[in-house]
DNA sequence: TAGATTGTTAATCGATTAACAATC
DNA sequence: TAGATTGTTAATCGATTAACAATC
């Protein structure tokens, strides 16, 4: 069991990309599916599948592949994809508003049972059915309804502050979607989302073009 | 200048979280940094940050460090962060919306000019100033606009149909916020945003602990 | 059986880090 | 000047890929 807690970063990385091609497989009733057809599809090499799927608890079978429902059961355990998780969202602007309703945190299992801003004209207003909180409650209800992961989408300036103020709180992880580099301590790990950056890297192979090789 | 189209994206990625701190930093009034300082703001190493500087078109003063404005100037010409580009968001639901109404993306200089989506009931009403659209308009609006970016915000089944849509509208890159693989030709770049991916990574190193060693 | 595909080892490749001469 | 910090080379480290024996 202890594999999976040496996994590189980059392999637990794909592990969430195989989820969700295997997760639409087995809607569709295909029951195996070999390295080849994954890689192919994720546009990755068959050595990399067979190697990074090595770290799970799980056989493939010669000539077969890999069972399809068997390798879904056995990556939403190890990504914790089976576990509800409860999040609190900081930031009531338009970011966070939108995540906070976002359908597709809920339906992975990712549940948002409070928000937060510190911006007083907010506080009372409801976005979906929760009520916007000040930030003073936020150790309160962290421990009260125990939330798991606190989600940062204030203003870089604030980020930091409001990190310190989840982890003191209790919080197990965070996600960060703040532009801007979050210290914590090793024992609660922090994700950041970085949709903004993604644009200047997107916008810097746009303006110098690719490099040639693959 | 063709150092530009040769950085590996891990260069890339990081060049934006400079980026990010030495703004903050001129806003201080800062003028001079090391690549220490940067380094142990951000979490990495010195050599890591002299090693990513010398890619660009800007030398370092011995004893001095990297003299911020100079060093923003060239990270934001290299990142296009000076560029205007235009945006079309296809998907207004939550997230869709939400992002159209971010204020950070238009304040980076990524314009979104307008949204389209497949709900019928949709059509025609508001996101912000922006009529939502029938995605047939997109390729007129996309040539006629002279959009740059299209960003993906509807459910991963309709994902791969409105990337091919957008590719033969004339976009030069993408922004794929839908949970799966999108297949472009190499001329067009595909920037994945895996929020909720970020968070099942999160969630597998909450529940299975942390590598020991950094 | 014959052949396709796994699991794993070894080779390659690329990225990070260490080290240090150059320099301001 | 003396010492801090760059820029760059070489060493290390880790991740990806190739290769192939095992196997169903």
């Amino acid at each position: 069991m202890s594999k999976h807690t040496d996994m590189p970063q980059s392999v637990i990385s794909r592990l969430t990309r195989y989820l969700a091609h295997i997760q639409t497989l087995c809607l569709e009733g295909i029951k195996w599916i070999s390295s080849r057809e994954i890689a192919d599809n994720l546009g990755l090499t068959s050595s990399t599948v067979r190697q990074d799927l090595s770290y799970l608890d799980f056989s493939g079978v010669s000539k077969r592949g890999y069972e399809t429902s068997g390798l879904e059961k056995v990556l939403t355990d190890v990504l914790g994809a089976d576990v509800k998780w409860k999040m609190v969202m900081v930031g009531a602007g338009n970011l966070g508003k939108a995540l906070a309703l976002h359908e597709e945190f809920s339906r992975r299992g990712f549940n948002i049972v409070a928000i937060f801003d510190a911006d007083k004209a907010k506080i009372g207003k409801k976005v979906g059915n929760l009520e916007i909180m000040g930030p003073r409650e936020i150790p309160a209800v962290v421990a009260e309804k125990k939330v798991d992961i606190g989600v940062i989408a204030v203003p870089a300036s604030a980020a930091q502050g409001v990190a310190d103020m989840l982890i003191m709180s209790g919080v197990k992880g965070l996600l960060n979607l703040a532009l801007t580099h979050i210290v914590a301590p090793r024992s609660v790990p922090v994700i950041d989302s970085r949709v903004v950056a993604s644009l200047l890297e997107l916008s810097h192979t746009i303006k110098f073009g690719r490099r040639s090789d693959h």
